[in-house]
DNA sequence: CCCGCTGGGTGCGCTAGCGCACAGTGCGCA
DNA sequence: TGCGCACTGTGCGCTAGCGCACCCAGCGGG
């Protein structure tokens, strides 16, 4: 059922209509994506768009002083590269490959004549930016407003839905590093969590025991960005 | 030189070669624009696209507690109500009058027929998105790691970008909702500022005395947003 | 099997920013 | 010209989160 060799796994590429995917599909190549690699750097002209199956990428930003957050998060549900068609060519933030795992890419040529048949492609990949800064706005407000903790649940619940399984693969460490927190804190507000029951974790392995609870401690924030990708996406 | 009864003093219609322009200009619509004047809220169907002349238009969003924060905001360089064209129709946040002056504006569906003919005025308003992407992230990692102080530089000098003046007709209350602090920490950083000798202000009054004082207070998130800007639009 | 290193736990002092309360004051309007 | 109110100034206690320092422990390689 559950096959990361398969471009569908991508919902973009599967919700395109066999007359707008058959020309695409000669032109996919299937990369294996490595923890912490760097897909695409500030100001850099980018290669390809990747449309991620298994893998999960983070929009990141790096301050002058060295300090990091994420401001977005892209699974199977999107694709990287939204500069490619936007016409912008390159972005002033990187993504790097937070959860190792398949993608399929795109050279930047084929994509963009692909949007510029201004087909049923061009209507989604516009959708999903859409919802991308429905997610980047929603981030810029939870960093004002919510406690580490809240902030925790809602990167939990959105790392969770990109993946096939409970359980992520991933330090305090990183985690503290997409959020823009200390590591300590993260320990802090994990440990809580914990204890609550609503998570178990080990080593670099958090596994998710209770959704429900998650989205109890939660800020409204998840429950805006996942109804507005649906809206977008699926509606 | 400057009037506010010229669509071209906006700068995307500005830049629309003669060919694109002429079949908009009959639609476009000259509207006085209140402080406060809500043009579109979450959720609801957007009439029209607004290009702001001498206005300023805050992209908000409101907590489910009733704290609230900008996210970006938008003035003569750009366009509200982009999910007209993205093809979300609404969005999450809401769009406020931020500083009374004109737009025009146009209804939707001439809107999108214009998009959807792909000339120039769909490669501008991407490139625009884009560039409100930027915005917003950055709006993110600046709630993240600057301080208030910092943050209101970055706005002061953002705000008087879109103004022909040097003078900002803004309460600290107001500037305080926009940054989603308290009015008590925006008094604290102005006072400052006041003290350096960048600004001076009365009663709802900012006048900016000293640009690049302070731009020598402000994180670098102003020089980001300014230099991507100027790179997707005018380069 | 055990050694070492990476990842996690904890404590302590510090600061920015919050919430609240109340006191001045300039500006517009009568 | 002065009254009132919307803005602004200030003080105080509180908390979340930071920075640093150090310790413990699980896991994987030799």
């Amino acid at each position: 059922m559950f096959s990361p060799h398969n471009p569908n796994h991508n919902h973009l590429l599967a919700a395109l209509p066999e007359a707008d995917f058959e020309p695409l599909l000669a032109h996919l190549e299937r990369v294996e994506l490595a923890l912490g690699e760097m897909l695409y750097e500030p100001g850099v002209q980018m290669r390809y768009v990747y449309f991620p199956t298994t893998a999960i990428v983070s929009l990141h930003y790096i301050t002058a002083s060295g300090a990091t957050a994420e401001t977005a998060g892209v699974g199977n549900e999107g694709v990287v590269g939204i500069a490619l068609f936007m016409g912008g060519d390159t972005t002033s933030s990187s993504a790097v490959v937070q959860t190792a795992g398949y993608a399929y890419r795109l050279e930047r040529h084929v994509l963009q004549d692909a949007f510029n048949r201004a087909g049923l492609l061009q209507r989604l990949l516009l959708r999903y930016t859409q919802a991308l800064m429905t997610q980047i706005a929603q981030t810029a407000i939870c960093n004002r407003h919510h406690t580490v903790e809240q902030q925790l649940c809602r990167w939990l619940l959105l790392t969770l839905d990109r993946l096939p399984s409970r359980e992520l693969v991933m330090t305090q460490e990183l985690v503290a590093n997409m959020l823009g927190v200390r590591r300590e804190s993260v320990t802090q507000a994990a440990g809580n969590l914990q204890d609550a029951g609503y998570i178990r974790y080990r080593r670099g392995h958090i596994a998710v025991l209770d959704r429900e609870g998650l989205q109890l401690r939660a800020c409204e924030c998840y429950e805006v960005v996942k109804t507005e990708m649906s809206r977008l996406l699926c509606g």
